[in-house]
DNA sequence: GCTCAGGCAGGCT
DNA sequence: AGCCTGCCTGAG
């Protein structure tokens, strides 16, 4: 990691490293303090923190703008969002309480890698099977951190070998479908970007182990897709009871049901009791 | 031991 | 369409 240069932004709204590394998004970002967490994303370490209403990053000036800076949706407009999506009180004391999340612009081979990992399985073990994944085939950056490894690299392993490094159980055949459709080509995540979510998620259901809400959640967090509104079982169990089972979150919520998906998923793993209200 | 976890796929009704 | 079951692994 660079710690000789740093640069400093000034935050002109609402933001939280905490809220936006904490909300079940991302999988690399561990806490180092109070609003600092060090993590690797784009093949580059580096450490952020918020202090005083400013955010700092050990990277150069023309890396902070050129990479974190997009990668921390910074230039989007937030506080809009949260007035839009904040259709009544319910919601509005989400919206309220996570208002410092961003939904993160990620590298779209990595957030499908990683939400195909995520199936049946607990925060902590796809945290420890991306990390296996990363040491075992990635480039080393610096001392123990490594990048996410190219989809090319994972397309020349075996099922087997893949089962045994990562433990990765049933979803290691899905990995190594996934890895050589991109690296042949046969998908191509960059034209998905300039997709519609509709086409993009088409090709992705074509996947195996790819389904509905791997999808969603490729789309909202790789492929900047903000409509789509992944339903898990806490988001299930969240609108079931707020809102009752014939709920449509892209008549509710609009263009950006999944930002308000994620101050509701937020505020439910943050406090359980939230389901309850009614 | 046993259950269940941020699903998916295939087979069934 | 909706319901059921098996699937790897490991944490509680």
């Amino acid at each position: 990691m660079n710690t000789t240069q740093k640069t400093t932004y000034q935050l002109h709204d609402t933001f939280s490293l905490t809220q936006t590394f904490e909300c079940g998004q991302c999988f690399r970002w561990e806490p180092v303090g109070p609003e600092t967490y060090r993590g690797i994303a784009f093949g580059r370490e580096v450490s952020m923190s918020i202090q005083d209403g400013a955010l700092t990053v050990t990277c150069s000036e023309s890396e902070f703008h050129s990479l974190w800076r997009p990668y921390l949706d910074l230039d989007r407009d937030y506080a809009r969002i949260r007035n839009i999506v904040s259709i009544d009180e319910k919601t509005a004391k989400a919206v309220a309480f996570g208002a410092g999340i961003r939904i993160l612009r990620q590298d779209p081979w990595e957030t499908l890698c990683s939400f195909l990992l995520s199936q049946c399985n607990h925060i902590r073990r796809i945290r420890g099977i991306i990390a296996r994944l990363c040491h075992s085939y990635g480039d080393n950056i610096h001392k123990t951190a490594y990048a996410f490894p190219s989809p090319e690299r994972i397309a020349a392993l075996t099922e087997e070998e893949l089962r045994t490094v990562l433990r990765c159980g049933y979803r290691a055949p899905y990995l190594l479908a996934a890895a050589r459709a991109v690296a042949t080509g046969a998908l191509d995540l960059g034209a998905l970007q300039k997709c519609s979510a509709a086409e993009a998620k088409k090709q992705l259901l074509a996947l195996p182990g790819i389904g509905e809400k791997v999808a969603n959640c490729i789309l909202l967090y790789g492929l900047g897709k903000l409509e789509v509104f992944p339903v898990d079982v806490w988001i299930r169990r969240t609108v079931q009871s707020l809102y009752g089972k014939s709920f449509d979150p892209s008549t509710c919520f609009g263009t950006y049901a999944g930002v308000a998906q994620q101050y509701l998923f937020y505020q439910a793993r943050q406090d359980p009791s939230f389901f309850s209200m009614s």
